[in-house]
RNA sequence: GGCGCUAUCGUCUAGGGGUUAGGACGGGUGGUUCUCAGCCAUCAAACCGGGGUUCGAAUCCCCGUAGCGCUACCA
């Protein structure tokens, strides 16, 4: 039997996290099983529902490489579907018409909550006499149809959290279909996923306690029930579902954050499962080839973005620095910084740049930031650099010391340029690192960077020059310096 | 209130009757060095509580406790 699972968002919002890894397990579970992985936007909450949001949820989907096999479907565009589902369990008996209204029922439920304690639907309406309901609906009363819950235990072994059992009395004679004809969210699910014939429900365990109604519901209609799998909820740092309260959500907003769509599909995919041998870089190659529900674990987790940080390092050092370049090309563009000789005469020295920085990034944001100083044409001194390496006055004529020790180095390149620095350090009786945080400081305008001489190497004589000539003016033009 | 789910380092987790309770992130310390990062080495850090069962329980059972979720003519 082929496996067929589906992701069922609601248009609501954009596509955040938790959805997302909800989506990832249907899409890791549908690869490995080779089944069929379906997108079902459930969009019937007229209310709450944006269509801009449907697209926005797609988007995301696409970023992170969560390709789907069949749809989108519109749940909007399947009532009648569902309404000849409920029909059908009005006919068989297992459904019934409620004429009770609505405001006077909330009235109830809410006083109930006041008292606290439990209330649910008492079935006034399933006591009434078959001939006045007849009577009444013909009249035109305006009614909702109910599902006759059974008695007895609902249990189903979920794929998650084992055998899980609850008492039908618990539950209450839910709403079908509405006064207005509508139906409700568990008439839509069910009649949707029996029509779409979804082998495996895997959904967020917020769903858990929905589960026992709908299995009721596949019963009544005589159909097979799929199988459950219920994931523990993602949760932020104070242990709540994670929420807009708690930062970004969105993946979007990751994307936007420089984080790679590897990376977070490594780290959602790790988040509530482990493959029991401690990996945690795992592409999604190889997280298809080992995923099973046995290594899912029943815990929420907390969403933790140091090691979502941390991992997306490490795809960073994985990535071949021309795919990078194509990484950071907007970000790059929007900054003013690019320059489509990136890509032609300068490939290959923009490639050693990229490759100098990438050790040193966690986030792609990262990267395109520290590329400043190689391809803007002018640099900022940071008050922090400057305090810290440009306090002494003797600095002045160090630099312009170092300045002609470097028009004249032959060849340019890392070596010779430190080993003309150090001379000259030398010859001043300093020690190297009086010349050499000034020059990071010339080169870059941070007291942080990478090694300075490949900086300097790759900013090149000219500009590194020019960038010395500019310290040394900056400098000279300062007031005296309180000693 | 009712129903349900869950409980191993700060976080993600491995382990499932006898282990020095393992790994990863983060943190500390030391080394490399021109700074930072990286890298290498190293350290600290956990079985929610109480009862059983057992020669032996973090592991099995029960009871608490706590956290979370659901409790609509929303999805």
């Amino acid at each position: 039997m082929s496996v067929r699972v589906r992701f069922a968002p609601s248009p609501t919002g954009y596509l955040h996290v938790g959805g997302a890894r909800t989506a990832l397990f249907n899409w890791l579970f549908a690869r490995r099983q080779e089944g069929t992985f379906i997108l079902r936007i459930e969009d019937t909450d007229v209310e709450r529902s944006r269509e801009e949001m449907t697209e926005a949820i797609l988007e995301g989907m696409r970023w992170l490489g969560l390709s789907w096999d069949e749809g989108p479907f519109y749940q909007s565009q399947r009532r009648d579907r569902h309404k000849e589902t409920g029909r059908k369990l009005a006919a068989s008996g297992h459904a019934y018409a409620c004429f009770c209204p609505p405001a006077e029922l909330k009235e109830r439920r809410e006083e109930a909550e006041r008292k606290g304690v439990a209330w649910k639907y008492e079935r006034v309406c399933l006591a009434l006499p078959a001939e006045e309901v007849e009577r009444r609906i013909a009249s035109g009363a305006p009614h909702a149809l109910r599902f006759r819950v059974p008695e007895g235990t609902t249990t189903w072994e979920d794929r998650v959290h084992g055998s899980t059992a609850f008492a039908n009395e618990t539950l209450e004679d839910f709403v079908l279909l509405r006064s207005d004809g509508t139906p409700t969210y568990h008439l839509s699910v069910v009649s949707d996923d029996v029509g779409m014939r979804i082998s495996d429900v895997i959904r967020g365990d917020d769903h858990l306690s929905n589960t026992p109604k709908q299995i009721l519901l596949y019963q009544a209609l005589g159909m097979p029930t799929p199988t459950f799998a219920h994931l523990p909820l993602i949760l932020g740092p104070d242990k709540k579902r994670l929420s807009k309260r708690h930062g970004a959500v969105a993946v979007t907003e990751y994307r936007e954050a420089g984080y790679l769509p590897e990376a977070l599909f490594n780290f959602l995919a790790l988040l509530g499962w482990s493959p029991g041998d401690g990996r945690e870089f795992l592409p999604r190659e190889e997280l298809v080839r080992l995923f099973s529900f046995d290594g899912v674990g029943k815990k929420g987790a907390v969403f933790d973005e140091q090691k979502l940080q941390w991992l997306n390092s490490q795809y960073i050092q994985a990535m071949p620095v021309a795919v990078i370049r194509e990484s950071i090309r907007s970000e790059l563009q929007a900054k003013g910084l690019w320059d489509p000789s990136l890509e032609g005469d300068r490939g290959a020295w923009f490639e050693q740049v990229v490759e100098i920085l990438k050790a040193r990034s966690r986030k792609l944001s990262d990267l395109a930031r520290d590329c400043a100083i190689f391809l803007g044409e002018r640099i900022e001194f940071s008050s922090e650099a400057v305090a810290k390496h440009l306090q002494d006055s003797a600095t002045i004529q160090r630099m312009k010391e170092l300045r002609t020790a470097l028009a004249e180095v032959e060849p340019f390149d890392e070596a010779s340029t430190e080993q003309s620095l150090r001379k000259v350090a030398e010859r001043l009786g300093i020690a190297a690192a009086k010349l050499i945080h000034p020059l990071r400081v010339a080169l870059t305008g941070q007291a942080i960077s990478p090694g300075v001489f490949a900086v300097l190497v790759l900013v090149g004589r000219e500009r590194a020059l020019q960038r010395i000539d500019r310290l040394v003016q900056y400098l000279e033009a300062r007031p005296p310096q309180p000693s």
